[in-house]
DNA sequence: CCATCATTCTATCATTTTATTGAATGATGG
DNA sequence: CCATCATTCAATAAAATGATAGAATGATGG
């Protein structure tokens, strides 16, 4: 076996790591900050056991790094890149292959006729900041937020929605975000809100994206 | 299973398409330009029906399509990203695995300690063609060169290298280039190159990166 | 229409991957 | 040092993947 086939082997095992839609919302998960196996276990869904192995193979593959703290083990992305390596298999994967723009257009399909839910891009968003015409809403749990969030983003964790209302402007157009386009938490929240009679949209990516486009986090 | 879950197993398809040794390397092919089922499986070091059968995979994960022309079934990229999204993959696995850097060298280590073998950046080999200091040589098979090439590159395919030296500029440095940031061609060329007197150099990347790129192709 | 060629399909077996279970390890606080 | 907690390891069974060989399909040239 030549040098060059190892080569394309190896990288190979780096892709099959990603092949895997527990471990890809395992690194979803991560991307939104480091956090330990329990954690991570219970927003993929799985058992503790099985997310350590899992986690083992992201390990294997260079894909995340593991130190431990007090009892916990607290895993994290090795490389902001990861994020816009698995943006990019979205997109490709949206363009070229039929059942993904059929699942994309399931998960927002419950939307009301209006069409004025429509996402908002990155640019348009930075332009409604810029201007002072938008109010930023993070609908993560608190705990994702504190590891980092876009600039002057509130904070109202899903859940929470109902109880917090005062926190929200309502002179302003309201964007909501939360972990990525595939995120439901801020879909969910843009029903809630608009049946509440708010003027509110999504971000059509997250704070992972944001982040690594190398835009300003606090 | 929620359309959520749905939608990353689907992205997971996609990136289990990506790993395996032998279907990146019918892409790396492919990134070359079209190809016959016969001249992949030949390239990638397959039988024919093996071959195949990895096309039918990469076909379903919506990285290839497929034309008939006669006879032959004609195979294509679907998307330019798809060299972009390999190449991430590369570079993040350079930099998080240390396998793969061990391999990495291995595969450029019988260069001659001078240390004026380091390949050229894509940055350094724009500004050598701007300044006309540097001739381009493209060592691929000339049906690779007749399907795309760098502009101003002559091409001698490495079989017919040492019959065809009268074809390389003396007055200037050469970088040769070849499919890729891991394929062999041009980094033999190289060293017989130097063997023979040449001042020569590899572009640290190949024909489908700069295309990739956006940057001009003939 | 027949023979040929390129490719795909089918069936099979060996290998690898995944989930589950329960035991083992390693750090902490009393 | 012991009990506890978080995590990993080990063993297993079920499912998916990969290679091979041979049959089937589809287009071509006579």
């Amino acid at each position: 076996m030549t040098s060059q086939h190892q080569l394309l082997d190896t990288l190979a095992q780096v892709a099959r790591a990603l092949g895997n839609g527990h471990r890809l919302a395992l690194l979803e998960r991560l991307a939104q900050g480091g956090a330990a196996v329990e954690t991570l276990a219970s927003t993929a869904g799985l058992t503790v056991g099985n997310a350590s192995q899992h986690l083992q193979q992201l390990r294997r593959a260079g894909l995340v790094t593991a130190n431990r703290s007090g009892k916990q083990m607290i895993y994290h992305l090795t490389d902001e890149r990861i994020v816009t390596l698995t943006g990019l298999l979205r997109q490709v994967a949206e363009t070229n292959l039929a059942e993904m723009e059929r699942l994309v257009s399931r998960l927002f399909a419950d939307d009301d006729a209006e069409g004025a839910l429509e996402a908002v891009s990155r640019d348009e968003l930075l332009v409604g900041l810029e201007s002072g015409k938008v109010a930023l809403l993070d609908v993560r749990p608190e705990e994702e937020f504190e590891a980092g969030h876009l600039p002057e983003a509130i904070n109202i964790p899903l859940a929470q929605l109902e109880d917090m209302l005062d926190k929200l402007p309502q002179d302003r157009e309201i964007v909501a975000y939360c972990r990525g386009p595939y995120c439901a938490l801020s879909h969910e929240a843009v029903q809630r809100l608009r049946q509440l009679g708010y003027r509110v949209r999504r971000f059509e990516e997250g704070y992972p994206e944001w982040k690594a486009a190398g835009l300003p986090v606090t």
